[in-house]
DNA sequence: TTGTAGGCGTTATCAT
DNA sequence: ATGATAACGCCTACAA
């Protein structure tokens, strides 16, 4: 019951009459005490207010327990930021690690960061996120034997375990949605043919639309993440002949943009209609809201930390891959079609 | 220089033929060790990649160099989080601590994981955010001389130390900004009167309107943070005679839905001009983009650690607060004056 | 079933 | 200026 823990394992020792040892297995081995010593080393536990200390216990069992996550500095709307950072402390949590952020603005600055946090024994291990094409932080984590898992994965399978989304599944949903709502010309909206994630949500949409036995020609449109860029993509697409009546999108940015550059009809309506993909918190409070895409982030959170668990419980094992589903969060209502 | 450091302070010593407490005190004392010894030991040091082991360091210096933050499940928009917590750990780092993030779902799960956070010695003390009115929290920590500083204040002066930025401030520079812009007819649109930062912000856009010689009659508008609730309001506050030209905002969320809820005049601008509160990143990719009130969070973080870290080294101080200004981002192009 | 001994890696104290 | 000794709090062997 004191305040500020100074209460060692010797005091819970003495106060119970036993030996440290006994204190120790009553709590990490219970099996080998006996039941009558045991209730007795409990009670003095609970009246000392006992905690084992970290830092003994870390030194002694040449662990930190903890997850290591860079925060890359805030850009643009980093919207499943958020999210992701809740549901992995809780990950982490339900484990029995913490999760131990980090600032670093340059890839330099991120690896240098790595290779002190590990080499003092502060984490056991990294997530990574906003993985790259060809990441070199993976190669780098996998030559020092460091553990690390990534959201996301490289295009070409690296060294390191991940965990991802299908994207392509998504804009599926997504496709599908809008052919049940009665749409025959679906536009994709998102990032140029490239480097990131983008080219599996294109992908996903142009293979939707064939499975539908729909057209793509002149339907496929490409621009960075800007509002006025989308703008200016999105009137074009609406001004050709045979005109999209719906947008598939990349990210929530881009169906933000674009409906806003569409505009609505005299009724207050949207004139297309879009669905995007991350499902950020604006998507729910626009008006109409916006149906979206979303990643099952929980579900990401506890894979990653599964996956550096084990990696943890048995080092150098080969790199495992996880695939999980989105999901298509429907908002509009049903009679709302614009066509 | 080899891998997963097990390199300790012994292998160094051996090495460069000095004993373990000389390496030490060329890391630690400097100034105790002569300039050659030190320059083989630091060369040793370089050579075997040797990184003091925190854990070691921990226990014997009875502290962790973490400093606790409860991540909180994600919540309608909670569009500062992101920004925060990378300055906060940038803060952190500056002064050689780690922030540990850990999530808990009720009041008692968290002050539970204080109590074992504090009292395993896992972290010095605890950033705290969110503060309510009368927040427990603060009065738990205080009552066992827990280090802990809020980001935000209770309205009846607490126990703890605390950072905060003025909302009355940030409104009067948005009404500032739009009297400057030719209106005169200015409604408020934020939280009910009552609980929370809300009132601040309020009474600030009263103060400045009153400064400016204008009335608020009939211009305090209230609502849940919901768009639908907002766009209810915003309706009725331009149906009144004399209406309101513009809309000062107590968040973005309020701003957006008023802007949408009032609508665009046939060439597509925004019939009212809202300001904004937090620059939540939308705001600046919206058509047109949002004015908004800035808050300050660098600052913010570097003085919640800089007040947290003074309590480390030395306990029992009186509380302290500091106030900051938030800054109005302007984004209206000079000629776009709705009025 | 319980107790004793030793060491994890570091730093503070004290002696040389 | 440098080194020996002890201790931080815990856990794993081993001994009783």
């Amino acid at each position: 019951m004191r305040d500020r823990s100074g209460v060692t394992i010797s005091e819970v020792a003495a106060a119970a009459g036993v030996s440290r040892q006994t204190v120790s297995n009553v709590l990490n081995a219970p099996d080998r005490v006996a039941p009558a010593t045991a209730e007795r080393v409990r009670r003095a536990i609970d009246e000392l207010g006992y905690l084992p200390n970290r830092a003994a216990r870390n030194l002694r069992e040449r662990t930190s327990r903890c997850i290591g996550f860079k925060i890359a500095p805030p850009s643009g709307l980093n919207n499943l930021l958020d999210r992701f950072l809740h549901a992995l402390a809780e990950s982490a949590g339900g484990v029995g690690y913490h999760l131990l952020l980090f600032s670093a603005s340059t890839v330099d600055e991120e690896l240098a960061a790595y290779a002190e946090l590990i080499g003092t024994g502060t984490v056991d291990g990294f997530v990574l996120a906003d993985i790259d094409t060809a990441d070199e932080r993976l190669d780098w984590c996998a030559e020092r034997g460091i553990p690390c898992v990534s959201f996301g994965r490289p295009t070409v399978p690296g060294p390191c375990s991940w965990v991802d989304v299908d994207g392509g599944d998504g804009l599926a949903q997504s496709v599908d949605h809008l052919v049940a709502r009665g749409h025959h010309r679906i536009a994709y909206l998102g990032w140029p043919e490239g480097p990131r994630v983008g080219d599996e949500r294109r992908a996903g949409w142009r293979a939707a639309m064939r499975r539908h036995g729909l057209a793509t020609e002149g339907l496929s449109g490409a621009s960075a993440e800007d509002p006025a860029e989308v703008a200016a993509v999105a009137r074009r697409l609406v001004r050709q002949p045979d005109p999209p009546t719906a947008f598939a999108c990349g990210s929530d940015t881009f169906a933000v943009a674009a409906r806003q550059a569409v505009g609505a009809d005299s009724a207050g309506r949207p004139r297309v209609e879009v669905v995007g993909y991350d499902d950020s918190p604006s998507a729910a409070l626009m008006t109409p809201p916006l149906s979206s895409v979303r990643q099952p982030l929980d579900q990401v959170a506890y894979h990653v930390v599964d996956l550096l668990v084990r990696q943890f419980r048995a080092p150098g094992g080969p790199p495992e891959g996880v695939m999980l589903r989105p999901e298509l969060v429907a908002r509009e209502r049903p009679g709302q079609n614009p066509r």
